[in-house]
Parts: structure tokens; sequence; C-alpha cells
DNA sequence: TATTGTTATACTCTATAACTATA
DNA sequence: TATAGTTATAGAGTATAACAATA
């Protein structure tokens, strides 16, 4: 096997030879994995959600909270852990900051005294509406690098993966 | 819009009457997203992963450093953090503990006295292989419910994501 | 002056134990 | 007895600042 990062004295001599010789690592095998690729591709997504959320103060998970909420009046906090995979004692913080900020408020449940039925104020459903359709547009735009059908590809393979054939 | 977890007082009464009424939510947004499930295709791949490196008291952050080591004979710490996106000062923690175990050593780098390079004992090589032999058996394993074709095409997929058009 | 490897440390994310009030 | 929501806390993961040795 060949050391790396010995530089290679002039690979070649004559097409690389700016001033880095550009020490190229094998990291084949690690490429062929789909964890790896999905996990690379999920980080480049987010990163890009990141971004957009920035502006009204939203991180993913924040954004997935207040969506779930949003589309789901009157869910209980186990419920948006159940959905979210995010575990009770963490939830407690993130609808904190949510109420704080006037966007959920909680109700008494009506049938189960000690449940808490969560709803979106009007402004919270305002700054879910505007952080979905940001969110949503990131889907169609070109940082993708997709069209339409390699997106419906994809999500039907990496839905096939995490819930079975029987999607 | 519909409350949710009020138990829909008799869903048409008569086909889910088990005894937990069983209160669909609407995540429909989220699943519509790559990112979404780019993130849960991973850590579900990733868990199988987890399971297959355990006998060998390697987490998948383990297994990786390993790898490109051994791929890479020579490689340099800030090479290995480059290639999978660790930061410096974490890295010193995971080389010592493969070092510890007798699977990785430092040896003086050639031209860089600053430098040293990385290598795998036989040992540390002897664990690799079979370590990669598990993931990669995993790879075309029923679990992740692809067959070779789909396999191609989501992982071409997922590269053109986190490369662009020009993977 | 810039870079390699390192220490120390802070911050975030995730996970566990245990309490209360209801069921 | 079991469950919803909560507190406190522990642990893992990730990040920044700064240093000595070398380039």
């Amino acid at each position: 096997m060949p050391a790396v990062d010995t530089p290679q004295p002039s690979p070649r001599c004559g097409e690389d030879a700016a001033d880095a010789p550009a020490p190229r690592l094998d990291t084949r095998f690690l490429e062929s994995l789909i964890g790896y690729n999905a996990r690379r591709a999920a980080l480049a997504i987010i990163g890009h959600v990141l971004q957009r959320l920035a502006p009204f103060g939203l991180r993913v998970v924040d954004f997935s909270v207040l969506t779930v909420i949003a589309h789901n009046p009157g869910i209980t906090s186990r419920q948006v852990c159940a959905a979210l995979d995010i575990l009770p004692p963490n939830l407690v913080g993130l609808v904190r900051a949510l109420e704080r900020r006037g966007w959920v408020e909680k109700r008494g449940h009506p049938t189960d005294r000690r449940a808490q039925g969560l709803y979106v104020t009007p402004q919270g459903a305002e700054v879910q509406a505007q952080a979905q359709a940001q969110v949503g547009a990131l889907e169609t735009s070109d940082v993708t690098h997709l069209d339409a059908g390699e997106r419906a590809t994809l999500i039907r393979l990496l839905r096939k993966i995490y819930l079975g054939p029987d999607a």
C-alpha cells in the first residue's frame, strides 16, 4: 500500500504542479455506504434549511415542533415527542420558548386533566406559514441539484429504508 | 381545522374501535422534505451499523477513523479531520483510544517534524477488515429494503445533493 | 507569519431518574 | 398501577481559545 501525504515527488509532472500537490485520500469505502451518503446529504440540506429559518429565529427543532403543533391543533406534548422522536424532558424547554414568544399556547385538555392541548396563536400560525413557505421553496430550488423526478425517486427510496417496503 | 387527540367520538364507528383510537397526526409537510427523510434514513441505517460494530467495541466515528487510517497509511491527523469533518481537538481522544488498544500507531513524518503519520498495526488492520466486512455486508442485506439498482440510484442522488451536479 | 498537534474549556444535544397530579 | 408533564442532572457530541514546536 502506498503511503499518503508523501507528496508524490512530481506526479506525472505537469498537471497539478500549482503549489499544493493535493494528496488525494482514499475514502472510497465510506463513500460506498448508504448511511455515510445519507448523513452527508442530510447535513448539507439541513445547513440550507438552517439559513432559511435563521431570519425567524428558529432552529430546525423549533420549526418542527411549531409545524407539528400548527398542523395538529390540540396535540399533546407526548404526541409531539412521539412524532418527532424527542424525549419529554427535552421538549419542555422548546415549548416554553415558543410560549414566551407568543407563538404557542396551552389549553386544558377536554377529557384528561393531566394533559394539555398545544395550539399555535395567530402570530404563531403566521410565522409558521412563512417559515414553511421558505423551507418548502428550498426543496424545489436548485441548491438540491435535483429535478422533480429525481426528488420524488429519492424520497421514495429514503422512506423505503426507514419504513420498510410497505411504505 | 380539526382538533387532534379529541378521540373522534366513534370514527365511522366500526373499524378501529379496539381500545386506542389511534389519533393519526398530520406530519405530511415534514415528510415531504428531503432533509427530514434523509436524516431519518441515515439514523435508521446508522442504527444497524452501530449493532454490527458493537462486537468490536467500535462506534461509527471510531470505525471511520480506523478505516481512513487503514486505507491511507501515513495520513496525518489534519487530513483525517478534513476527510471526516472532525475538529482537531476532538480527534485527539479518538486516536489515543485506538492507540491504547494497539490498533493504531504514530510514526514521525518523514519531511515535516511537526506532523506525525498514522498507521494501523497488524491487529488494527485485522479488526478494521472484519468490521468493514460486517458493515459492507449490511449494505446489501435486506434491512435496507433496497435492491442493487435502487441502492445505486439512491447513492447517486445523495451524492448529487452534497457534491453538486458535477459528482 | 502560518501550521501541526495538543490542552483546557464551554456549549449544545441527548438521555436517565425521580417527582406531582391525575387516570 | 400506569401515564402526562415536569425538574434536575448526567453524559455525549461539538465548538472556540490558546499554547509549544516546527515550517
